[in-house]
DNA sequence: CCCATGTCTCTAACGCTGTTAGAGAAAACT
DNA sequence: AGTTTTCTCTAACAGCGTTAGAGACATGGG
């Protein structure tokens, strides 16, 4: 069975959630592909392209399908749910958020524009408006999700870290910490917290007459 | 003149902002300063250290002096000064905003949280809304500024890509951004419209009962 | 049947990266 | 004067993305 561009993403994919970005090589692409790492050149043009292909094959696992709202749905609770997809898709694999960033011009992201602005126009909002609330809401998923995936940071850098002396400066950061730790609350609740207030924000900005 | 580490994150700087993260590399920062890469490890323990020190030094520039808000000052304005203050640090220096996403853990971003959270709980608002809110603000802030500096995809990107089917397959998204390139419009005004509705969603999440 | 053409993979190498080991110079203390 | 500490050097390692060019293999034409 001949290598195909498929098999490759697939592999990388697979070989992205082993090892992370920074372990995406590919000298071990190839060897997991039972091939040399020259031989992906022929079938993918660089590395960049490569991560890109990555991107749009997570994108697409979460918005194969996509639905506008439904006729009796608030804008609100479907663009919520939209971006509580684009954040599972980043969080489905390991630095998903960071191969996102990386990625150069994803069609898949720009589908799920086009939907969620084409849809808020469609609900009365001015295109200028429909523009500033989609943006909004995917760069901060994306921001968000970037630190939700960034290291705990290890030993080696805690080199000289007095937490004592940190609780000391910033006691309320330590407080905020120490709140969002407490037994029920998971790192989803803050995520849906937070949209909730960006998604008040873009209500407000829409439709302050209607 | 002997070596140290302050001389180093600052060649550092103007080294990034000459050549972008990517072009950012030991042996070059070497020789601009005159120096062997090796002989940066004894004064930096690695590179991730370095960019953590970069990270700082960039914030350091819009952060070196922080006040709370005025008493007769409404939160809601300064923390969007706070904000775009963050954005210009990012925007300041090449790759900015990839430079703190790469950052490890950083004091001086620490310190913002600290006294933007403890700012609007001295303003009667409970400790986790202001995490909401102040997370929020910094996360959205790092997204967008991440894609304003995200490269112009280059001709080599484009390979096969068809602008008229584009405009096609997204037409509002298209419509969108030509609204954003109209004469007096700048990505200023971009930022400030999407901050403004974040701050408006964390004034009614902050205050519905004030 | 043989040859040519394209498709796919190989070996080998280039220049680059971050990082370490260990030698040496120079300066500062004892 | 001798020893120790501070700083820089040379040399090298393993790994990276990427390219050139040689070969294997199948396919289709004369």
């Amino acid at each position: 069975m001949p290598l195909d561009r498929q098999r490759i993403v697939a592999e990388a994919v697979a070989l992205l959630d082993d090892e992370g970005l920074d372990g995406l090589t590919t000298r071990k692409l190839a060897a997991r592909l039972g091939v040399q790492a020259a031989t992906l050149y022929w079938h993918v043009p660089s590395k960049a392209a490569l991560v890109t292909a990555i991107a749009e094959e997570i994108l697409g696992e979460q918005f194969d399908t996509m639905s506008p709202p439904g006729p009796d749905e608030r804008w609100q609770d479907w663009l919520t749910g939209l971006a509580q997809r684009l954040r599972r898709a980043l969080l489905a694999h390991r630095d998903g958020a960071r191969i996102i960033s990386a990625a150069q011009l994803s069609l898949t992201m720009a589908a799920v524009s086009e939907l969620a602005m084409s849809s808020l126009v469609a609900r009365g909002i001015s295109l200028r408006h429909a523009r500033v609330i989609v943006l909004t809401t995917e760069r901060f998923t994306v921001g968000h999700v970037l630190e939700e995936q960034a290291p705990r940071p290890e030993g080696a850098a805690l080199d000289g870290f007095d937490l004592a002396s940190f609780s000391e400066r910033y006691p309320t950061v330590v407080a905020a910490i120490a709140d969002y730790f407490q037994p029920g609350r998971t790192v989803d609740d803050l995520f849906r917290e937070c949209l909730e207030m960006v998604i008040e924000g873009a209500a407000a900005k829409a439709g302050p007459p209607s």
